[in-house]
Formats: structure tokens, C-alpha cells, sequence
DNA sequence: GCAGAAGCGCTTTTT
DNA sequence: GCGCTTCTGC
């Protein structure tokens, strides 16, 4: 069993080695953290310590599935008993169990995002406070930070330096807000995201008994992605080891992209300080990249003055240099980043599992979607929209929320007139103040509807709760939770809405509604879950977002798109970092309102260190954004590259033939200007020699030409437009092919 | 109370 | 460009 140990290098060794007390690993990317983090249990297991007294946290569902499935391959069955998962679904865990400490009762509903701005708009409007200058976003934001760092909204009113920050902001009111939703919140019986890490701080802080449960019945903590988590997540983790100090942090600081949400990378300097006993292990060898990706990546994070000092080497082969695609449009970058994946693709033997395209926001997917589609190469896009953030979903989720918590005063607002059944907002005001009025909860109204309100309208109230009381009835008797959402789905008419409408989308959306229904149904199914009932399905699916839906076929084989943020902890063989423009990457938003470079170009380095083979920048000079056109330039992160790894044949194909511009890196020269100062000097750069873009300029057809990868052909056809230029050739070799920016490879024989 | 029309604001990134 | 909210007329 001590056989793995042999296939690690001596840090990763010493690191899954190391026995009592804390252990911090500063892992580069592709040092092979998850091996050592998955030996480290393994080991720990097969020297006797109980999986039961393991907690292991994570930060998103993917990585957390990721682990256990390779602790379940080393450790076999008895991995099932560790307990792992992201922060927030091991709290809400928690605090579903020691609810009644706080007033709650563990079948709390979880507010998701939506939710939360639901909530605090109408608390906005009911304040008559404007809703122009109250943003709901902004408000949410501000609070979620304050929670974050563990301040309540009694210390956020009490506080003078933040009630200054807030009168400057032109928003004073957001003190009362927050109170006013905290108490809402409370009053439904819900915790939001932020919640579920607050609550635990106050859960462990006024309850020591609880907080001693937990502390000896974890023996060992581990803790990945330690550079993300925030101050609030830290102090629960530090709580949970202070008796034993069996404390495993991994991370690595120059990954820190999650700072906007409240992540410190000062944890890790805290962590020295909080646990003086730390024994640090650094692993600096990358097994994933070759050298010109390794190399690349550490010349843009070199620019960072925040870092830990690290020497991030490999042995892996040098590797092709970096290409960098220049498109006039997005949609022309789609084109073009398609069309490589496909050359790639078939040049290679690749598999579309092998392709990644990274953006930095969602928005982005677009234009590479059609590209893909036109070609017929199958995708998968990871985030967006979820299924779980689909209307029709939510609208059956908030049923069910509704059934098990009947205090959920978002679902409520959700179902009441849904499908349509003549109960309005005058009603629903009506319901409100009569609740309010009496001080009792808004379901002893609705249920009791004709003490409280009179009119035509108590005829459907009554119905409704009728209907709502025949579901709660199911729950009591005993039923799981597939055959309450299946009654409630035919029962509510939701189902029959979405049957009568013939559209497409409304096809569409009947389809996710069964979709969900299967969902649940494999939770029913599934021997590992004991409890079947819908409250804890709820809670699983609350937590779950965009990383494991169900795949809409089989077929596995498909290019992901995603967020760099997204891509954390993956790794693919060709990377594309897509739509490298200024203003979108580094995002516009980051520097005006954050003034963090740095982050971003952390974000810039998690995108690069993904590829194993082969990585492609590529931006667009021009992008419609809101249905306008708008101007871009190449972002500043381009320069930022040690241009000796980069390959821009593709790109200066028009500068090289301007012979007046010989050297510095012609194709960026109108942002060198611009914002020229604050940078470093440019790289100069000479253009690769053998297939010049310059042999290109006279390219007609009927000539005879080489092609690095496809060998000899003949140009059948050229096609000019503007700058926008196409060539098919008729390759002896691989037959015809069109040529979008790669013919700039071609060289004229004769 | 409802349906269709018009208007507005929005885009970082995730649990 | 889209989705959500508000407006308007019935």
C-alpha cells in the first residue's frame, strides 16, 4: 500500500507523510495537489485514524465530487465516512442540526441569490427608500461583504467608519436595510449563502458546548484552496482545529481570485501566526505544462508585488510557443478559435474533451457557441444560466421550499398565483399587513383566511391552502420526496401550463420540469442517501449550481466553455484564453472600482496554467456589447507576456508586411501609446522565420504553396474581404481545406 | 386581475 | 440584446 509513495517527488512525500500537528502546503499550479491531498487521507485512513473524525472542505461541488471519487479509487468504501464537501454544504449540514441553538428549525429554507434581492427589494420599496439609488445588487453586495467578515448588522449600524462609507456612497440607509433583512430572513426561516458561514461563526461563538462536539469529533481538518476562502470561513476552520492542531491548509497564493468575494490572502499569513507549530511545504514542480506554458505563466504573475516567493519549474518538454489569433470582430474570433480547435483537432487526433475555451465573463460564450454549431463540433458550457436558476425550476423548487418550510416568504411570493389563479398583488398586500397587523406568520393567514380578510378573493386563498395543507399531509404520512414533487407538479397545474403551451420554449421548459422530477428520483433511488425526504433533497439542491447537471445526452466527448473562474482545478490539453481585449481582460469593473490589477492578473495565470499541450490567446478589435458596436483593444496582459513564448504570426500578418514598423510588437502599438507609461518596456520580436507572413501578401489562385502541417497544395480559391481574408487550398495530402488566419503559414513555392 | 406593450438597466467572477 | 418591471386598456 506504501507503493504510491514511490511515485512522488520528495516535498509531495514529506507533505502526505507528515502526521500531528498543522501542515501548510503552498502548492503551484500542477504540483500535483490533488494527489497529495488524496494520498495525505488515504495515509491517514490506513494508519488507523477513523474516516469519521476527517473533515475535508472545499470550495465548489466539482472539487469536492473530484475528491472523494479519487479517495473512494485509494481508500475503497470506507471513504464514504469522511466528511467532505464545500464550506457551505458541510455548515448548512451543521446547522440543520443544531438549528434550535439559533431559533430556527432545521428545515430552514436556503435563499439562494435571486431570493436575496427578491427579499431585499421589497424591503427597499417598503422603506420608500429610491429604488434608482437602493440597487438591490449594491445593497446585497455591501451586506454580503459585511457578513463576510463577520460583521452583524447591529456592528454595521454602530460603526462609524462604515456608516461614513455609506453616507459618502450617497446609500446611509443600508445599516437599517440589512437589519431589516436579517430579521426578514429570520422570520422565514431562511439563512442565505452568506448566512450558512455567518451562522456557524455565531453557532460556534455563543454555544461552546456545540463548538466542543464538533472540535473533538473532527480529528484532522484539511482545507483546499486555502487562498480563497474568507476571513469568516477561516475562523470556523481555526475554531474546529484549536484542540487537536491537526490542521492541513492547501493553496496557493498566486491563485487568489476569489478576493472580490471577501477571500484574504493574508489567511495564509495569519496561518503562521495562529498556528505558530505550522510546518510549511512547498511544491514547486509542475507535471502538467510544458516548459513554454510554465515559463509563461510565471512571467506574467512576476509582475505581482504581492506574492509569496515561489519557483514554479517543470521538466516536461518545451512545448510549441503560445499563439496569439487576432479576429476584427467576435464573432470573427469565434470563427477563427473554431476553426483552430478543428485544424488542431484533426492534425493531432485529439478528442474534443481536449479543447477548452476560457472568457472572463459568461457573456462571451456566444459568439464560440454558433462557431461550434456551424462546425458541428459537440460543447458543453459550464455556469451561465444553471438549471437550478431556471424559471420553471425554481417555480417547482419554491413549491416544494413552501411545503416544508411554510415561513419561506420568497417561495410564497413564488406560488401564490402561480399558475394563475386570480389572486393579485392587492391580495397579497392585503395578506401582508393582515400578518404584519396581528404579528403572526403569513401562513396562519392564508390558512385561516376568512378570520383575517373578507372578500371575493378568500375563495382561491382557501383553495390554495387547501391544496398546500394536502401536500403537507403527504410529508407527514411518510412520502418520499419523489412522490410528493411528482404530486405536486400534476397536482399544482404547473405541469399541465407548461403541456398546454405548444412552443418551443415551452416544450422546452415541460422537459426540465420532468427533467427535475428524474432528479429527483435518482435521489430516491440512491442506496448512499438514508434520508429520502424532500427537506433534505431541498438542501442538497440548494447548494448545487452550475458544476454537475445532468448531461442532456451520453456523450461525453464535447469542448467546455467556462469562466477562467470556473476553470479552476481543471487542466485540459489546448487552452484557449478568448477575448484578451482591455477593459475585458483585466475587467474594466476590477480596476475602476477596486483598483485590483493584481487580481486580475492572478485570474490571468489561473487561465494560463490550465493548458497541458498547447495554449492560444486570441481577441476580437471589435465586439457588440448591448447591441452596439464597440471599439476594443488588445489588453495590456498581452505585453505583460515575455513575447519570446509567443507565437503572433497569426496576428501580424498585415504589421509585418508594413515594413515601416519593424520591431516592437507592432500588433499592440496603439495601446503601447495609450497607457504606455505604466508599464514595462516591450519585448522586441522578430517574426519566425520559414513560413513569413509576408510570403502571403501575393497569394493568387493556381499557385503552388507549402503548408507547415498540411504539406504541398494548390490555392483554389481566394477570398478578399478587407482585412478578412480566406484561402481554400487543395493539399495533396489532406485534400481541400479553407484557410482563415492559419494561411498566413502558407509559403509560395513557385 | 390580466395580457400585451413599452421601458429600463444591466454584465464581472461563485457558493 | 434580453429579461424583468411597469404601464395601459380591458
Amino acid at each position: 500500500m506504501t507503493d504510491y509513495l514511490s511515485s512522488l517527488n520528495e516535498p509531495q512525500r514529506q507533505a502526505v507523510m507528515h502526521g500531528e500537528g498543522p501542515l501548510m502546503i503552498i502548492a503551484g499550479a500542477g504540483s500535483g495537489k490533488t494527489r497529495v491531498l488524496t494520498f495525505r487521507i488515504a495515509h491517514l485512513i490506513e494508519n488507523g485514524v477513523d474516516p469519521f473524525r476527517i473533515l475535508s472542505l472545499t470550495f465548489t461541488n466539482k472539487a469536492a465530487a473530484e475528491m472523494r471519487h479519487r479517495i473512494e479509487t485509494s481508500v475503497g468504501y470506507e471513504a464514504r465516512n469522511i466528511w467532505m464537501g464545500t464550506f457551505h454544504s458541510v455548515f448548512a449540514k451543521i446547522l440543520r442540526i443544531e438549528a434550535k441553538y439559533l431559533g430556527y428549525t432545521s428545515n430552514f429554507s436556503i435563499y439562494d441569490t435571486d431570493d436575496s434581492k427578491s427579499l431585499l427589494r421589497s424591503i427597499i420599496k417598503e422603506f420608500n427608500l429610491d429604488d434608482k439609488v437602493y440597487k438591490a445588487n449594491a445593497v446585497f453586495n455591501r451586506i454580503s461583504g459585511a457578513k463576510n467578515r463577520l460583521v452583524s448588522a447591529d456592528d454595521y449600524l454602530n460603526n462609524s467608519i462604515i456608516q461614513a462609507d455609506d453616507k459618502a456612497a450617497r446609500m446611509p440607509e443600508i445599516g437599517r436595510l440589512y437589519k431589516a433583512y436579517t430579521v426578514r430572513c429570520f422570520q422565514a426561516n431562511a439563512m442565505d449563502f452568506d448566512d450558512l458561514l455567518f451562522n456557524t461563526n455565531v453557532l460556534f461563538r455563543d454555544f461552546p458546548e456545540v463548538l466542543y462536539k464538533y472540535q473533538h469529533k473532527f480529528h484532522y481538518v484539511m482545507v483546499d484552496e486555502f487562498q480563497d476562502t474568507n476571513v469568516s470561513q477561516y475562523l470556523i476552520t481555526r475554531k474546529l482545529s484549536a484542540v487537536h492542531q491537526n490542521i492541513c491548509v492547501v493553496g496557493d497564493d498566486a491563485q487568489s481570485i476569489y478576493a472580490f468575494r471577501g477571500a484574504n490572502i493574508e489567511n495564509i499569513l495569519n496561518f503562521e501566526k495562529d498556528f505558530p507549530a505550522v510546518r510549511t511545504i512547498k511544491l514547486e514542480q509542475n507535471y502538467r505544462s510544458t516548459q513554454n506554458i510554465v515559463n509563461t505563466a510565471n512571467s506574467v504573475i512576476a509582475r505581482n508585488k504581492a506574492q509569496l516567493r515561489k519557483e514554479v519549474f517543470t521538466e516536461n518538454e518545451e512545448g510549441t510557443l503560445i499563439d496569439v489569433i487576432k479576429a476584427n470582430s467576435d464573432n470573427e474570433e469565434g470563427r477563427l478559435v473554431v476553426t483552430s480547435i478543428f485544424e488542431e483537432k484533426m492534425q493531432g487526433s485529439l478528442r474534443n474533451n481536449d479543447f477548452a475555451i476560457l472568457y472572463r465573463t459568461n457573456a462571451q460564450s456566444r459568439s464560440f457557441e454558433e462557431a461550434l454549431r456551424r462546425l458541428g463540433i459537440k460543447y458543453r458550457i459550464v455556469g451561465g444560466l444553471s438549471f437550478y436558476q431556471r424559471k420553471e425550476i425554481k417555480d417547482l423548487l419554491a413549491y416544494l421550499r413552501f411545503i416544508v418550510n411554510q415561513q419561506d416568504e420568497e417561495a410564497f411570493k413564488r406560488i401564490i398565483n402561480l399558475p394563475k389563479r386570480g389572486i393579485g398583488d392587492t391580495t397579497v398586500a392585503k395578506i401582508t399587513v393582515s400578518a404584519a397587523e396581528n404579528s403572526v406568520p403569513i401562513w396562519d393567514v392564508v390558512s385561516n383566511i376568512h378570520q383575517y380578510v373578507s372578500g371575493r378573493a378568500t375563495v382561491p386563498i382557501d383553495k390554495f391552502a387547501y391544496l398546500i395543507k394536502s401536500f403537507m399531509l403527504m410529508i407527514d404520512q411518510g412520502k418520499d420526496a419523489f412522490e410528493v414533487a411528482t404530486h405536486v407538479a400534476k397536482t399544482s397545474g404547473i405541469l399541465r401550463e407548461l403541456y398546454e403551451d405548444k412552443t418551443v420554449e415551452g416544450l422546452s421548459r415541460y422537459e426540465n420540469v420532468q427533467e427535475l422530477l428524474n432528479a429527483i428520483k435518482e435521489f430516491v433511488d440512491n442506496p448512499e442517501n438514508e434520508d429520502k425526504t424532500l427537506g433534505t433533497f431541498l438542501q442538497s439542491v440548494a447548494l448545487l449550481t452550475n458544476a454537475d447537471e445532468p448531461d442532456d445526452d451520453g456523450d461525453n466527448d464535447r469542448v467546455t466553455l467556462m469562466t477562467i473562474h470556473s476553470a479552476k482545478g481543471l487542466e485540459f490539453k489546448n487552452v484557449y484564453v478568448v477575448g484578451m481585449e482591455e477593459d475585458l481582460f483585466p475587467s474594466q469593473m476590477m480596476l475602476e472600482s477596486r483598483q485590483d490589477l493584481e487580481e486580475e492578473r492572478r485570474l490571468f495565470y489561473v487561465a494560463i496554467t490550465r493548458a497541458e499541450q498547447k495554449l492560444t490567446f486570441s481577441y476580437a478589435e471589435s465586439r457588440y456589447q448591448w447591441g452596439r458596436l464597440k471599439m476594443c483593444e488588445p489588453s495590456r496582459f498581452l505585453l505583460e507576456v515575455d513575447q519570446r513564448f509567443l507565437n503572433t504570426t497569426k496576428a501580424t500578418r498585415e504589421m509585418a508586411t508594413r515594413e515601416t514598423q519593424p520591431a516592437p510588437m507592432g500588433f499592440l502599438k496603439n495601446i503601447t501609446q495609450k497607457t504606455a507609461p505604466s508599464r514595462a518596456p516591450v519585448a522586441t520580436h522578430q517574426p519566425s522565420e520559414g513560413f513569413a507572413p509576408s510570403d502571403t501578401s501575393g497569394l493568387t489562385e493556381g499557385q503552388k504553396v507549402e503548408h507547415p502541417k498540411f504539406g504541398f497544395g494548390v490555392v483554389s480559391k481566394m477570398d478578399i474581404n478587407g482585412t478578412d481574408r480566406k484561402a481554400t487550398v487543395k493539399f495533396d495530402a489532406v485534400g481541400e481545406k479553407t484557410l482563415l488566419l492559419s494561411f498566413a503559414k502558407l509559403r509560395i513555392v513557385e
